[in-house]
DNA sequence: CGTCTAGTTTGACAATTATCTAAACAGCGT
DNA sequence: ACGCTGTTTAGATAATTGTCAAACTAGACG
């Protein structure tokens, strides 16, 4: 049964990673969203949920996108479920799932070298 | 929606999300780059490299801020090296690291949820 | 040359993960 | 109640990953 989890929000940090450095317990949440991206599966069933944005998608609809099997998309939904990217609600036969903007707002500030200053860092490998 | 922020160039996906499905090769392209971030020491890692965006940092100076060994530290960074979110040099005696924004840029946008028009559903029981 | 310091590579090991098949579960339509 | 369809769980296995100690490389300094 795919209870919704509590979405544990943008409790961890909202400040771009160039602005201050990470504490130890809040990079070890933010990871935890980060390794459930980390993969191409969950990328691209995170993709097919979001692009249906206020809308939500049901499993049925995922699967057919994939070669890998049922199960197995099911343990990557449950991935990005506990990393508290989507949600989830059983109606009748089919689950629907859709995103957490939140979530991924604050992973997404995270990553925005553009919001502290220094705009061209042109250093060349 | 207008689109708020000048962009750095990234170089692969520019498009977020909520706006787009992803392909299978960019999705494998960036899940990359998550699953270089999905880590609690690199993603502490790079968030002291790009503390000090436009300058760099020492191996030495990442190293004290961990308790993990030596060899741990340099398997991180070169994980995130090949991923192409940090470059270096060897000057001398030491081996300097800094952020590639671009690489983070590219990463950020496409979790930017707000970049398209979606509803802040927040949680629904 | 020898040696010291800074950092990386190698090799090994335990833990985690991605995937499958088989089975169980949840609703719907007879 | 029974079967059918959609979805999750359980168990197993192969591959990947995080970590360390030991060995190695690169440069600085006598």
């Amino acid at each position: 049964m795919p209870n919704q989890l509590p979405v544990l929000a943008a409790d961890a940090c909202c400040t771009p990673l160039v602005t201050e450095a990470l504490t130890e317990e809040s990079a070890a949440d933010l990871a935890r969203g980060f390794k459930a991206l980390g993969d191409p599966v969950r990328l691209r069933l995170l993709s097919l949920i979001a692009s249906r944005a206020g809308d939500e998608v049901c499993v049925c609809d995922l699967t057919d996108a994939f070669t890998v099997s049922g199960p197995t998309i099911s343990h990557h939904l449950k991935v990005l479920r506990e990393a508290g990217l989507i949600g989830c609600q059983r109606r009748g036969t089919w689950v629907y799932y859709w995103i957490v903007p939140a979530k991924l707002a604050a992973l997404s500030q995270l990553l925005d070298v553009s919001a502290a200053a220094t705009p061209t860092t042109g250093i060349s490998a």
